[in-house]
DNA sequence: CGACGTGTTGATTCCTGTCAATACTCGTGG
DNA sequence: CCACGAGTATTGACAGGAATCAACACGTCG
């Protein structure tokens, strides 16, 4: 459960120049070097349970986590997404107020958090990518708030898809398509995600199949033949602020 | 429209120690009194328009802002509420992505943006602390998203209730009664804050009321006999870790 | 093969939205 | 002083969309 994995130099990874480190100097790439440890995890796995005590910071690396939620009957919402480059934990709070779980297989860079905390007050660059980081998710979350409050949910599912569509694009596309992945979620997670049940999700994917808005390859596969398409069924803005 | 207040040292401002301010010391404070003004708006008018290029940040000092989202329909979601001592806007952004509205009279303490920004770079107490009021906004958006994603009507209105009474202690209260505020929103701005029509709304503070949960003293203000009762209709964990 | 997790589809219920009528408060102006 | 209208709020009747309950299909793994 917490094998370590053969740690990658920082200016070898991925991720360098979207996480939390994406504006660290060498010597500052260097001191959190010093106090990172790369950790796994399985699909399903959970990374942090709510409210208990977390003794370290991170950056996904690789997979696909989520925060979620619980109420004491057992609804649940999903509250954010986490791809990789997004940060897990709160410098200057105990724990974490969600659960985080794993829902692909994960690698994540952990730092210890007292030297991280101690590295934040040092260096500018930290704190100041962090909360750039901060107020992109909390935009994230309020564009979220929108969808959760006001959308149908054939908008709601299209709005996922969209999002997904957009973090996560691909170059080898047959033609006729235009975009094109792979569901990092079950149906029940979606359902968790978008305030609705997994029966209703699986409803409106089936009507948006019907309606020619995606072509399913296999169960988990999308293909988006009009992107444009998709966005004017997730009631967004379709003068493509954000895509193409 | 821009009638700008007497302005208040910073030292004898009611927000000072809790506003993005907080942990400024007084040459900081000094600097930060070199750039700030106020500004007084009245119920109804626009703070700042979405998408508009916003030449200022700023504190609420007095009153009740709101952000909102509104959809090419017409669906309007609110995604945030601003109390005193709220910041608006984002430094290192040029605009802002909603819409910021007084529904009250507000008055603002606002800062020019491009000194704003330059007094964060050198001074690190503004932006730990911004970092750490982004970090608690995103945590309330979250707790948002299960109330839109997952509660039912009565359960949201109950929420919306609790989070007021939370924000907005009364000492004078009558022996049988443990809160007591005014709403500071319209029925239909409760609704566009709850993802709910404001008919609905209407039902269910009628029904909150019919079942004793709650007590009107005109339509806007609210008694509340038992806490932990309205606690439990919002849905929450009953155990108390807020109030009392 | 049978059990389990995942996903689809159908029948029915019910909560909330929609449409509509009415009441109340507060200015304004005749 | 009262009529009038605008904004706000309440309540009713009805419709519709999503939840609920339930059956079944598919793939994997023991």
């Amino acid at each position: 459960m917490l094998a370590k994995n053969t740690q990658v130099k920082c200016g070898d990874c991925p991720i360098r120049h979207r996480a939390v480190c994406a504006r660290c100097e060498t010597d500052e790439l260097e001191r959190l070097e010093e106090i990172k440890y790369y950790r796994n995890f399985e699909p399903g796995q959970t990374i942090v349970w709510s409210n208990d005590k977390m003794d370290f910071v991170g950056s996904v690396v690789k997979g696909v986590a989520t925060l979620t939620q619980t109420m004491e009957d057992g609804r649940t919402q999903m509250v954010g997404l986490l791809l990789p480059s997004d940060f897990v934990g709160r410098p200057g709070r105990d724990g974490s107020a969600y659960d985080v779980t794993a829902t692909t297989q994960v690698v994540m860079c952990c730092f210890r958090k007292k030297p991280f905390e101690k590295l934040m007050a040092d260096t500018p660059h930290i704190a100041h990518r962090l909360l750039e980081m901060t107020l992109d998710e909390l935009d994230a979350a309020r564009e979220w708030m929108l969808v959760l409050g006001r959308k149908t949910a054939r908008e709601k599912i299209a709005s996922l898809l969209a999002i997904i569509a957009r973090r996560d694009p691909r170059p080898d596309l047959p033609s006729g398509i235009e975009a094109s992945f792979d569901l990092p979620l079950t149906r029940e997670a979606m359902a968790d995600y978008l305030g609705l049940t997994l029966e209703t999700v699986s409803r409106q994917i089936s009507a948006l199949k019907r309606d020619r808005v995606i072509v399913l390859d296999g169960k988990r596969h999308i293909l988006v033949p009009d992107i444009g398409r998709l966005l004017e069924e997730a009631g967004d803005d379709s003068d493509g602020g954000y895509l193409v």
